[in-house]
DNA sequence: AATAATTACAACCGCCTTCAT
DNA sequence: TATGAAGGCGGTTGTAATTAT
């Protein structure tokens, strides 16, 4: 015992610290950190799990071994791919729910909240996108795109333009996102510009941009723009540059 | 066969709520 | 009522495995 006892600071600030890094693992779990995790559970059961680290003999803080049991370790949990109808009642908990995984997870006997969380973001989200619909609002991307150009933004002053710009900022990032060409800095904007000369073409080929046009025209109509697709070819060859310096220009990142 | 890109998922982090004192 | 411990949640990251080039 130090002198001082209960009152000396520095005490009481080491008492109410975290512990140095050393005596804390992180990272992956061993199978023998598992098996003594699971061993102290099946003796003690769950709970009060800041002394379970060391009371098990693990050197893991009571969050590492919480979240260890409950996602991973519990024998209630069913490892393995999601069924096709596990995924369609995801979708739906999800457009009732938002993304409250653990609310999900509880209509979903088997599966952690943790897992149903993963694999929406790997998975499901993309697939909704593919589908045309917003993975957040799960209504239709023409839905979004007509209030956004002819309620949200063309009531207000210097409407027309500002609904055009943020149209077209939506489809040519897509555009340029979504084709092969993976520019660099360190390429230059002269050869980027040579490898997208005709860039219009990979747009009018890719099946997803026929889609994305698809959603587009009613929008392009609310704006009186007659051909939506010449407008964005257009659009998008007149602002190459531009595109490249605030995308790429920056860095000697690759384009994501 | 080697390398790059993508996918899948375990684990961490920070914040919030609840509860006991 | 204030405070701190404990548990829980959702967002994000790190990385191993897989697939594409």
């Amino acid at each position: 015992m130090e002198v001082g006892g209960e009152g000396n600071i520095g005490d009481v600030m080491r008492r109410l610290s975290p512990k140095p890094d050393e005596d804390v693992r992180k990272g992956a779990w061993t199978a023998e950190e598992d098996n003594k995790l699971r061993a102290y559970v099946e003796a003690n059961g769950t709970g009060h799990w800041r002394s379970v680290g060391k009371k098990a003999g693990l050197q893991r803080c009571g969050k590492s071994c919480r979240l260890r049991w409950t996602n991973y370790l519990r024998p209630d949990i069913r490892h393995g791919s999601f069924t096709s109808d596990e995924e369609e009642l995801i979708i739906e908990l999800h457009a009732t729910h938002g993304s409250r995984w653990s609310l999900i997870a509880a209509k979903m006997p088997g599966r952690t909240d943790n897992d149903i969380k993963n694999h929406w973001n790997t998975r499901l989200k993309k697939r909704l996108c593919d589908m045309g619909i917003d993975p957040v609002s799960h209504k239709p991307i023409s839905e979004l795109l007509w209030d956004l150009a002819t309620r949200t933004i063309a009531h207000s002053p210097g409407s027309k333009q500002a609904a055009k710009r943020c149209f077209s900022d939506s489809l040519l990032n897509k555009a340029v996102r979504e084709s092969c060409i993976r520019p660099t800095s360190t390429t230059g904007l002269s050869s980027f510009q040579s490898e997208v000369t005709d860039v219009k073409n990979i747009m009018i080929s890719n099946k997803g941009e026929e889609k994305y046009y698809d959603h587009a025209a009613p929008v392009a109509a609310a704006l009186g723009l007659d051909d939506v697709r010449y407008w964005v070819e257009d659009e998008l060859l007149h602002r190459l540059p531009e595109i490249w310096t605030s995308s790429f220009g920056k860095s000697n990142e690759t384009c994501h």
